[in-house]
RNA sequence: GCGCCAUUAGCUCAAUUGGCAGAGCAGCUGACUCUUAAUCAGCGGGUUCGGGGUUCGAGUCCCUGAUGGCGCACCA
């Protein structure tokens, strides 16, 4: 224990709360008691007592004696009788009951002297059910688990907004949607898994340090590497290092991981956030199409629910999943045919008559597809793959094999909002290298999204990449649709600036 | 990045026109052997986000900074 002088400065600046609960923590070590042991007597979990006892009848008693330990949620204590109820870490709840004839005076005592909301606590006793019905654990005996020296925020109301992200932990203490979502996640991640290795596809994980920075367009953040006295950046996508997997032959392959794009944060947007791609040798965006689709079903099995409720409308999962050329879906929005070769002017009073800011100096496939998202995107409620996009829209995928100046790439929309993205690759070396080179340039001339040049990304494929289709998905948007949630509840720690 | 709103006890929130800073839960003391957000009686607890200003007097008005939320812009 410290008993500095600085220690009893900073003792004394506490809230009275926490100095009372210090003074318990202290007062039960003093009596050779211990606040923090290591191990406690446990033989059921509170989900165990719950599932094995649920058959006793109101006021029934039995001899079966167990052991059980929790964090304590509400306390109701009477004189000679005390009521606690004890929560585990899914949010499962039960009543534990200390009685002054079965547990005596001197632990009846200590229970009421030393025990405060928030704390863990073990009770040992007989498995009963409570005159008003309620599955109970009534003590022999009783321990500290783990003495609590801050006190839980309430149960009755949720905690404000900001309280919740920067204390997670406390959100979850006291939160069961907070509680739900972690296991929603892990949920998910694990039917993604689950769809593609039935698929034949091989997880591999590749460096999130990064000599350049590519795959997508976005802002990387910045680091440095002592060891080589090298300049780094953190990953935008997982792109390169896959298709380079592909190359070698890993013919189905995919990476799911934390990514990094240092760019604005909002109820969408994270700086970091966790991706899905998945490469498919000999297959196309048709295939990967067919495997997104796959992917969103084996979630939604997993989850329950192939019917999901979004602001947007209930989307239905089963439905038709509709390809959905872009140009026809301007035309049909706009009420007149818009093609590749509509003229930029043309464009742009479109655009002003369905109120639709556009930056003028937009080239004229960008202000396209400003059109597409502010007009088609939001009124997408049924899964649709927005598909034969104009060139400029992305940069890595293959020229479309039937129309000039289009590729081979759709975007999936459901919910009216982007879920995932999907290619026939790009894999001739000399349009790759044309593509790379025209975006370094751009890189070089100040573009600060603009990948730059990566030459052992082109050496992979100048020897030869087999024809592939790709994917991405974004898995903390997909955690979305399910539950409804914004990314900073999808993501369990989400950054904030710091406290002052 | 721009605009609007918010920040008060451990937590969630009140505070009229600028006039003694409050409630519920939590905490402390006491009562109570079937409560379950237990109940009852009493008590304590505040850098009103930080800094500056106006005023006899500021939680409240002005300036400035911080953090958060929402909207717009950008992105997935």
């Amino acid at each position: 224990m410290t008993d500095t002088p600085a220690a009893d400065v900073t003792e004394a600046a506490l809230p009275e709360q926490m100095r009372v609960r210090r003074a318990k923590r202290d007062r039960i070590l003093a009596d050779g008691g211990q606040a923090y042991p290591v191990q406690v007597p446990r033989t059921h979990s509170l989900a165990e007592v719950r599932r094995g006892w649920s058959h006793l009848d109101t006021g029934e008693e039995t001899t079966d004696v167990v052991a059980v330990a929790g964090r304590v949620v509400f306390v109701r204590t009477t004189g000679k009788l005390a009521f606690a109820t004890l929560q585990e870490g899914d949010g499962t709840r039960l009543q534990a009951m200390l009685s002054l004839a079965e547990v005596g005076e001197e632990a009846l005592e200590a229970w009421k002297a030393d025990v405060d909301l928030g704390d863990h606590v073990w009770v040992e006793g007989r498995v009963v059910s409570s005159r008003r019905g309620e599955l109970s654990v009534m003590a022999s005996r009783w321990g500290m688990a783990s003495k609590a020296l801050r006190p839980l925020p309430v149960l009755h109301k949720e905690l404000s907004e900001e309280s919740r992200v920067r204390q997670r932990y406390a959100d979850l203490v006291v939160r069961q949607e907070a509680r739900d979502m972690v296991r929603t996640k892990a949920a998910t991640l694990r039917a993604l898994r689950r769809v593609l290795e039935e698929q034949g596809f091989l997880e591999v994980e590749t460096p999130v340090l990064q000599l350049v920075h590519g795959g997508a367009a976005a802002r990387p953040f910045r680091t440095h590497m002592n060891a080589f006295d090298q300049d780094m950046v953190l990953r935008i996508a997982l792109e390169l290092p896959l298709k380079k997997a592909v190359v070698g032959g890993v013919d189905r392959v995919y990476e799911m991981g934390r990514i990094f794009r240092n760019e604005g944060v909002d109820a969408t947007h994270s700086p970091e956030f966790t991706m899905l791609e998945a490469y498919q040798a000999w297959g196309d965006q048709h295939t990967v199409g067919a495997l997104v689709r796959d992917l969103y079903l084996g979630v939604a099995d997993a989850l329950g629910a192939r019917r999901v409720q979004t602001p947007a409308g209930v989307v239905d999962l089963d439905g038709e999943w509709r390809w959905l050329p872009v140009y026809d879906a301007v035309s049909e929005t706009v009420g007149e045919p818009v093609t590749l070769e509509t003229p930029k002017e043309r464009l742009l009073e479109l655009a002003a008559r369905h109120g639709v800011e556009v930056d003028p100096t937009l080239e004229k496939d960008r202000v396209f597809l400003e059109l597409l998202g502010e007009l088609v995107e939001p009124g997408l409620v049924q899964p649709t793959f927005l598909c034969d996009y104009p060139a400029v829209a992305q940069p890595l995928a293959r020229p479309h094999r039937s129309v000039p100046g289009l590729i081979e790439a759709w975007d999936l929309i459901i919910g009216g909002v982007e879920r995932g993205t999907g290619f026939s690759e790009l894999v001739d070396p000399v349009l790759q290298r044309q593509v790379l080179t025209d975006q370094s340039l751009r890189a070089a001339g100040g573009d600060p999204e603009a990948m730059e040049l990566d030459e052992d990304f082109l050496r992979a494929l100048e020897y030869g990449a087999p024809p592939m289709g790709g994917l991405g998905v974004g898995i903390d948007r997909l955690v979305m649709l399910f539950t409804g949630a914004n990314i900073r509840e999808t993501i369990l720690f989400p950054h904030l600036k710091p406290e002052v």
